[in-house]
DNA sequence: AACACCGCGTTTTTT
DNA sequence: ACGCGGTGTT
């Protein structure tokens, strides 16, 4: 067999992990230094060389993008499809394994997925029925606590409240919670990762065909798996010794979500044999910009290690600009958007990016104005809007009516007259008989106790309900969710609605029926309704945040979302203290490294030219702040740096820039953007002069104590 | 069942 | 400041 395609055009590295022998083997793979490649070369060469069958390779991503785009790669470079090969995400993998052993992990068959939104739903339903305050106990909070315990691999069983009453309190939630998903037939995302490793944990067989049948396990960005995931990967392995995983500890992003960078910091002391393998060599960025993001993430004290360079030129500076304020901030990166869209740069090309999501709007405002297309990254996916949700509760509850998220959600949207009393006596009555609310409203229609029209109305739901189910027998599934909207009548309410936003919202139930038509029901699971199937890749792959035509425009983005994405114009707004990093990590060491691990990814985006701002002054929450600028500006070697001004002038890149009145000087003997050293308050810069002689103030922003106007006669300040 | 008002929080996001 | 969610009013 010719394996020259395999390998060629791989760098030393990149053969080493490609043709690495069985066994363990870690791949400290940098930004930008080809590691999709690797994965996909490593299972060509797996099936080519090592003669292994597609039927025994697995592949988990974190997103559904990465694993389409491994399959992709994959076929392209085999020239045939993955056939058995299991390449997906982690909770697309959790469920295909629970819907081929729904019976053993305790499910019922049709089980449906709850999504974050029902989740929330339904921990909030639950506290109430506890008679708990929702303000003493935030349903945003028990869904925190419920989902961390999840991530660890623990149920409300496992856990000890060692006599704190909160501790005891969430665990009661939890434990409700449970009990609730149970009876209702439905699991979030974090069960499903729970009940897949608490299957092969419990079920030795189970474990052991699978253990058999994959001979090779890949994973990708191991840097962000969770406990559990980990622990997963962890049984499938057993002794087999074939874990693949590829990462970089320094891109560890998503610790506040659980992710553990401990996986992949001491996966050589879980695999004593495992063959480490770094690729250092990047293929994406000049080399100041690596020279400035290696220096930034050096700072960290707690890595792997691992220093990227290139075959490239150094390349343009980083520049460097100091705002007035935010508003200045954008008019600058657009005036240089512009600039690059003159110069024949495609918009498609640029890329601004932010670390709170609230940043967006200025820079939106000025591309607007500007009248140049833009794109925004995040945001709510399509089968996450309302009115699609509205439909799924319909659809859902065909497939199983105790589906009781589901029933809540559908019960009276649209409108029909069920109040909010019905609701209260059918809760009560469910969680009287533990039952579904479904089975509850059953219950009490043919008990006769409901006044003549609170019966009627829910007589007619749940005649309704049943009647779609009849209706939807036999029909394929884009007709099955025509019969559900058309039975719920949920066109003819929006029809009603003018917010102005009906007619969008028809479209969308237009554009549910194109998807389910238009739904390629893969058969990978035989056993699997089209519904069911469909349903679960409504919640599993919610689908892209904007379907719009595609055009060229400017990229808006997170840093977080940017990951894993490469732009040759990059533009990172508000490095400033408090900002980036962020106030709420900044007291804490580890959070602390996460935020620098957030800018190396940011900057390791760009691939020629990176723009870094900061404003000496920024509107937050309603009032003016007069941020630092960031740390990390600092830590980056100045010279790799050209700082950028509206007026040019000589000053250090990390100093706020001077309002460039030389003025300032004049009136009070200080610059403005000048460092200086107060005997109380410490060191700080100043932002602003007035007055003259001895009425001369100037304000000044202390590291220690932040803004303050100080008289300069008495205050006593020496140039720092 | 739609609308007004009030109070609160306010980092990051995928599945 | 601003938006959202929750409560109370018509």
């Amino acid at each position: 067999m010719d394996v020259t395609h395999i390998i060629e055009g791989l760098n030393d590295a990149q053969r080493e992990a490609v043709t690495a022998p069985p066994g363990s083997t870690l791949i400290l793979a940098g930004a930008g230094s080809g590691k999709t490649r690797v994965l996909v070369h490593r299972i060509a060469w797996l099936i080519q060389v090592e003669g292994l069958s597609p039927w025994s390779i697995l592949a988990v991503t974190f997103t559904n993008k990465a694993a389409r785009e491994m399959k992709h790669r994959i076929e392209a470079l085999l020239g045939q499809p993955v056939g058995g090969m299991w390449v997906g995400t982690f909770h697309g993998l959790a469920h295909r394994l629970l819907r081929a052993h729904w019976q053993e992990a305790g499910l019922p068959q049709g089980f449906q997925i709850l999504d974050s939104d029902d989740q929330f739903r339904l921990v909030k339903r639950i506290i109430r029925e506890m008679n708990l305050d929702d303000s003493k106990w935030p349903p945003r909070q028990v869904q925190w606590f419920i989902n961390q315990q999840k991530d660890e691999g623990l149920r409300a069983d496992h856990l000890d409240h060692g006599g704190d009453p909160y501790q005891r309190q969430m665990i009661a939630i939890y434990r409700e919670y449970e009990a609730a998903c149970q009876r209702a037939g439905v699991v979030d995302f974090a069960e499903l990762l729970l009940r897949a490793h608490e299957l092969w944990r419990d079920r030795p067989d189970i474990l052991q065909h699978y253990q058999e049948r994959f001979g090779a396990i890949l994973v990708d960005e191991f840097q962000d798996t969770n406990s559990i995931q980990y622990a997963w990967l962890r049984l499938l392995a057993g002794s087999r010794n074939n874990l693949f995983v590829v990462g970089d500890d320094d891109q560890s992003i998503y610790g506040w979500r659980g992710a553990r960078v401990e996986n992949i910091q001491d996966f050589q002391a879980h695999y004593p044999d495992t063959r480490i393998v770094r690729l250092e060599q990047n293929y994406r960025s000049s080399g100041n910009i690596l020279s400035a993001a290696n220096a930034v993430i050096a700072n960290n004290p707690t890595r792997l290690g691992k220093q990227l360079w290139t075959d490239d030129g150094e390349g343009e500076p980083i520049r460097v600009y100091g705002a007035f304020n935010e508003v200045d901030e954008a008019r600058f990166v657009i005036d240089r958007i512009r600039e690059a869209i003159d110069h024949g740069m495609a918009r498609a090309e640029m890329a601004i990016l932010y670390r709170t999501t609230a940043q967006s709007r200025l820079f939106e405002e000025a591309l607007i104005q500007q009248a140049i297309p833009y794109r925004v990254y995040g945001g709510l996916k399509f089968f996450e809007r309302a009115e699609i949700k509205d439909a799924l509760a319909y659809l859902r509850l065909t497939a199983n009516p105790h589906d009781d998220p589901s029933f809540e959600r559908a019960v009276n949207q649209p409108p029909r007259g069920i109040g909010a009393k019905t609701l209260e006596a059918i809760r009560l009555h469910a969680r009287d008989f533990s039952c579904s609310l479904w089975q509850a409203s059953e219950d009490l229609l043919r008990g006769g106790r409901m006044t003549a029209r609170a019966g009627g109305a829910l007589r007619g739901f749940i005649e309704l309900i049943g009647e779609a189910t009849a209706e939807a027998q036999g029909l394929d599934l884009a007709e099955q969710v025509e019969v559900a909207l058309h039975r719920a009548r949920l066109r003819e309410h929006l029809q009603k609605s003018r917010d102005g936003k009906g007619q969008d919202r028809i479209e969308n139930l237009d554009e549910l029926i194109n998807a389910a038509r238009q739904f390629d029901y893969q058969g990978e699971q035989e056993d699997l309704s089209q519904l069911d199937a469909f349903l679960a890749h409504a919640a599993l792959e919610a689908g892209d945040t904007q379907a719009e035509a595609y055009e060229d425009s400017v990229q808006l983005m997170t840093l977080h979302s940017a990951k894993g994405l490469e732009f040759p114009l990059v533009f990172i707004g508000g490095m400033e203290e408090g900002l980036f990093p962020h106030s709420m990590s900044a007291e804490d060491p580890q959070r602390l490294e996460e935020e620098r691990r957030l800018c190396y990814v940011g900057m390791t985006r760009a691939m020629r030219q990176l723009y870094l701002c900061h404003a000496e002054s920024r509107r937050l929450h309603g009032s003016e702040t007069y941020p630092l600028p960031s740390r990390f500006l600092r830590e980056i070697p100045a010279g790799v740096v050209q700082e950028v001004r509206a007026r040019p002038q000589v000053s250090r890149p990390y100093t706020p820039a001077a309002g460039s009145l030389g003025a300032a000087r004049e009136m009070t003997g200080f610059e403005l953007g000048q460092r200086v050293e107060h005997p109380k308050f410490g060191a700080g810069v100043v932002l602003n002069a007035e007055g003259q002689g001895s009425g001369a103030r100037v304000q000044v922003n202390f590291e220690a104590v932040g803004a303050k106007w100080l008289v300069v006669a008495y205050a006593n300040l020496s140039p720092a």
